[in-house]
DNA sequence: CGAACTGTTGAGAGGCTTCAAGCCTAGTGG
DNA sequence: CCACTAGGCTTGAAGCCTCTCAACAGTTCG
């Protein structure tokens, strides 16, 4: 599970924006009280219904972010990448964790305790004004997916999700992305089959609005992807 | 629009959990600059993309905050009642606002202005740490609705709405639930077309799940519904 | 009292899901 | 390094849930 000591740059947060505005001394007291690891890909981080005992920092991999629905079908809420916390929101609010967090591309996490949260939060408003903001943020794109997985049909919300993915993550010098999602990951993002996935992803590429190979998307036409996604 | 002084009580801002911890001084500014106004069913408070001067405190009412989807299709996201606040998500993200706030039945709200919640920020840790866990706990309303609405059946999910409004609003002496919704407001809830709300409404009576008398609904089974919801 | 909105019911169409079967790939162990 | 196996991927067929359209009844409010 846990791996090996992460790479010193891995182990830096000075990059959070979430942390511009601690004094010298909150820092080192942060830098003092966080714990750093390398994730391999697969591994569960917390779980749905667990207490948490403090939040992390993803400075390296990508996780995602699901909960577990009927017949334990996963319903991703969302991705986290370097640059991104976790966790904070059962921790915040003191509830267990209603999500489970899994590595999907090898990771570094920097792990928060909930004593130093709460110190932060006591000593510096810039800090807590930050937090308010990022969950605020959080909260305004969990409403509007509330909209979107509402009002519009599954083909609609694949080439939403697949714009989505490619303002989020990197690609290639040819445009192909680069994280790799298998078709059951695409389906439990846009709340529908498996099959449903497939069929569509393959009525895109027959529309020139994709490529595939494999599990790399390549993204041809965005403008036909706005359009099939009725933004 | 506005329509009439309110009420003395309804002006008392002493009961909000969120306000608890202010000192004395810290009360009597934002009692200084609060301004609360009594508004009539139908009045919309804020629109969707307009910029907020402050945020809205409910002592009395009930609004629905919404936004508006495909074809101008209404996305119900929660309703406001007594003791809630509203409009404080775009004001603390510094965004233009992301839904429309109407009043469902005849409210008072007082309006703290900006520059009053970032003294509150600014001075008193403890409220922001109770807006942080009003927004977590939201945050997490909004996950759990996304995965419902991901998942389950038209027919389970207004199930289950029915269950949420039984929780979250008023009864009377015979158990019928004094909100009164058309059954379009109904359909934007569950996200589904009105026709279904009526036919799938009319196959609960039929299961003696519930009782109908116009917009107002009587609960007869809570176990059933929690059955027929999958909870 | 009429206009405008809300509620109800029916019929038909179609988008998605489910089940089933076979192929392919990716990762493991010999 | 290669064979093997498990899981991922693909396609087809059948059927159901839900939406849409349409017509009409009922209600509310100016």
């Amino acid at each position: 599970m846990i791996n090996k000591r992460p790479n010193e740059d891995d182990t830096d947060l000075s990059g959070f924006l979430l942390f511009k505005k601690l004094t010298e001394e909150e820092m080192k007291r942060l830098n003092f009280e966080k714990s750093c690891s390398t994730f391999k890909k697969g591994t569960v981080i917390y779980r749905e219904g667990s207490r948490l005992t403090g939040f992390f920092c993803v400075t390296r991999g990508i996780l995602k972010i699901y909960k577990t629905g009927i017949d334990g079908k996963e319903q991703i809420i969302k991705f986290a990448k370097k640059g991104e916390i976790i966790a904070y929101r059962s921790l915040l609010s003191q509830e267990l964790a209603c999500t489970t967090a899994k590595v999907i591309e090898d990771a570094v996490l920097c792990h928060i305790p909930y004593q130093t949260l709460l110190y932060l939060i006591q000593n510096n408003w810039h800090f807590s004004h930050h937090m308010l903001q990022i969950v605020c943020r959080e909260l305004r794109e969990a409403n509007d997916y509330i909209t979107d997985i509402a009002q519009k049909s599954v083909r609609e919300r694949l080439a939403e999700v697949l714009l989505l993915l490619r303002d989020n993550f990197d690609t290639d010098r040819q445009d192909m992305l680069q994280i790799s999602l298998t078709r059951e990951e695409l389906a439990n993002m846009v709340g529908t089959a498996t099959e449903s996935v497939i069929r569509l992803l393959s009525e895109f590429r027959a529309d020139q609005l994709i490529e595939l190979q494999g599990r790399k998307i390549k993204i041809l036409n965005v403008q036909g992807l706005r359009k099939t996604a009725n933004i």
